[in-house]
DNA sequence: ATCGAAACGGACAGTAGTGTCCACTTGAGC
DNA sequence: GCTCAAGTGGACACTACTGTCCGTTTCGAT
């Protein structure tokens, strides 16, 4: 399991090169075509043949891996910054959300394919990520006490979904952020009128 | 608009039959392998040969209306029975959630292939569905008021995402449920301890 | 500058799904 | 029961994507 991580031995400085190409072509091309654009097109836009790409990555679902990595290390280290405080839960909801703006990735690639073992092997990882401050947050009561963890991935779930709809009308942004607001606050209102106005 | 509604002159049983046949599978196919399903697939659980299924729909999103409109017909006799009562959008909603989770095909099929006429078409029919019993329940204060229609589209779209998702563990029933009962109350709990406890 | 290994990408064959065509079958009116 | 138009389904040609093979190029060590 830690048979690729961090050092390869030798490798030629272009085919670095290349892999790196490749990745961020990937993320542009999942983002705007899905995760199940044509292979090929990624290879196109990366500017390289699709040998290459088939010999770095042996199908869309390592590659898709290798986005997610990627990601999962910058979440980590958030998670590590804000340490045990109560709101750390939150904090990377949003970030989960605002990488998804981006990539477009994360979590509609780890959850289709299901049992991709490339990607399924990043379910502990999500796991680890998330169940710590998910508990810290419960027992502070920022979030509702019944809240488990398979309630959060569907919550990725939906806002993936939110993003993968081309909507005809507000920008992604917009529209991921309203979704996020309306899934954290619910579509029933608030006790009306009462001391302090929830604060956001 | 009205050209193939209702009465269609001189039918043969066996083709009426036939049709019929088909939309039951398409529902079924859909339901278990998504929208995208090789539409060959359908034609074969009809016990058709493709032919058939494609004189009676040009194609995928034909079909998919076709399903869509049944459903629709339910749901707009579902809100007539409601008159004007101000739960009658939570009603409704629940409704579709019900659908969804037999036919798996309205709400997606209609976001997914933006711009396919046959879907196009009867989204006027879905705003109107949901435009009053909306604005009776945001006046009601039942629902948050600056919910608005392109709020709820999006919220049926996250509720497609779970019921699509292949989900490895609870049934789809009870995660629908969940998801919408996430939606509803949102993941930050009510005000904690107080006088009338929400009622749901 | 030279040489071998590593990496490249275009070309190729294989596969899955689409949409149409047409010889055959079947229902319904006479 | 006969007839013929409506209806059927298998076969076919077409396209898009996948994954691999191999002759050529490029890196980097001597």
């Amino acid at each position: 399991m830690e048979s690729q991580t961090e050092k390869r031995p030798a490798r030629r400085r272009d085919a670095e090169e290349n892999r790196a190409r490749i990745v961020a072509a990937a993320r542009e091309v999942y983002a705007s075509a899905g995760f199940d654009a044509p292979f090929d097109a990624i290879a196109r836009h990366a500017g390289v043949g699709r040998a290459t790409l088939y010999r770095n990555f042996p199908d869309r679902y390592a590659l898709g891996a290798a986005i997610v990595e990627d990601d999962l290390g910058t979440l980590e280290a958030l998670a590590r910054e804000h340490g045990d405080r109560p709101d750390a839960f939150m904090a990377l909801l949003s970030a989960i959300v605002e990488r998804h703006t981006e990539t477009h990735a994360l979590v509609p690639a780890l959850l289709r394919g299901p049992g991709e073992p490339a990607l399924q092997a990043l379910v502990p990882r999500v796991t680890r990520l998330l169940t710590v401050p998910l508990r810290r947050a419960r027992t502070a009561g920022l979030v509702r006490d019944d809240l488990t963890l398979a309630d959060v991935i569907d919550v990725l779930t939906m806002l993936a979904a939110v993003l993968a709809d081309d909507g005809t009308g507000r920008s992604r942004e917009r529209r991921m952020a309203r979704a996020l607001e309306l899934l954290i606050h619910g579509l029933v209102p608030r006790e009306p009128v009462h001391s302090h106005p929830s604060r956001r």
